[in-house]
DNA sequence: TAATATAGGTACTTTAAAGTACCTATAACA
DNA sequence: TGTTATAGGTACTTTAAAGTACCTATATTA
């Protein structure tokens, strides 16, 4: 384990949820476990390359869990671990406070979230 | 004014506080105003450059106010906005989450956090 | 007169994040 | 037999984020 020298505390969490995938991840996984494929469908912009690596990164840091079934074709889920579970006040503040953005910005939220998130 | 489309609101929060700098920022702000050059004090690992960019974009996005003082020198202040301030509880509970968390990874705190933002 | 402090601009380069393409395994099923 | 579904690995390439170096202005002070 390396020491790090951190200028503030912030700087902490960017590392484990900083990053263009993380948090909208988490903001998934906070309303129930996913599949992998679940979890393509509802990001329809990352690649699975991607999807993996962010998932193996927040299992290391134990922020998630990984439920492997033993059958084929293969099945795995994700959770968001219970020491995930600290995060979720605050994804779901990172959530609401986009959507009060996108209001002020857009009018609405409707113009500009895609339908399949809002059909739910 | 473009309308992008997010599959999920917090995309656009990280549009606004996201990246390696935004979030340090605006935590120092949340003690104060401060100066650009007290910024760079506080942020010793940030360049003239990124530091401005960083300033203006989160000024383009309604996020702070920049105070110019007439006077050579120049004095330029920055601080939160309003709008800014609805970031404040997010902003302290990820400050506060990666203390946490330093200490879950470190024991302590002490050992990781710099002695600069220590003695305050 | 020349140095200092402050805030910032700009062209260019580097690095890290993200993306692309292609590969694996295997049971079930048509 | 060969296609499908699922989860994931890996080498390589692209792109965007970040960093470097060097430039500006001007009142004050030594």
């Amino acid at each position: 384990m390396i020491k790090k020298k951190y200028n503030i505390s912030v700087e902490a969490t960017l590392e484990v949820i900083g990053g263009k995938w993380k948090c909208v991840i988490l903001c998934h996984l906070t309303h129930g476990k996913k599949r992998t494929s679940e979890l393509k469908k509802l990001m329809p912009g990352i690649t699975q390359k991607m999807l993996t690596q962010q998932l193996r990164e927040l299992e290391a840091d134990g922020i998630i869990n990984r439920i492997i079934y033993n059958q084929v074709p293969p099945k795995v889920e994700y959770e968001l671990s219970e020491y995930g579970t600290s995060l979720e006040s605050i994804l779901n503040s990172l959530c609401n406070w986009g959507e009060q953005h996108i209001i002020k910005e857009y009018g609405d939220k409707f113009a500009v979230l895609e339908d399949s998130i809002l059909n739910k």
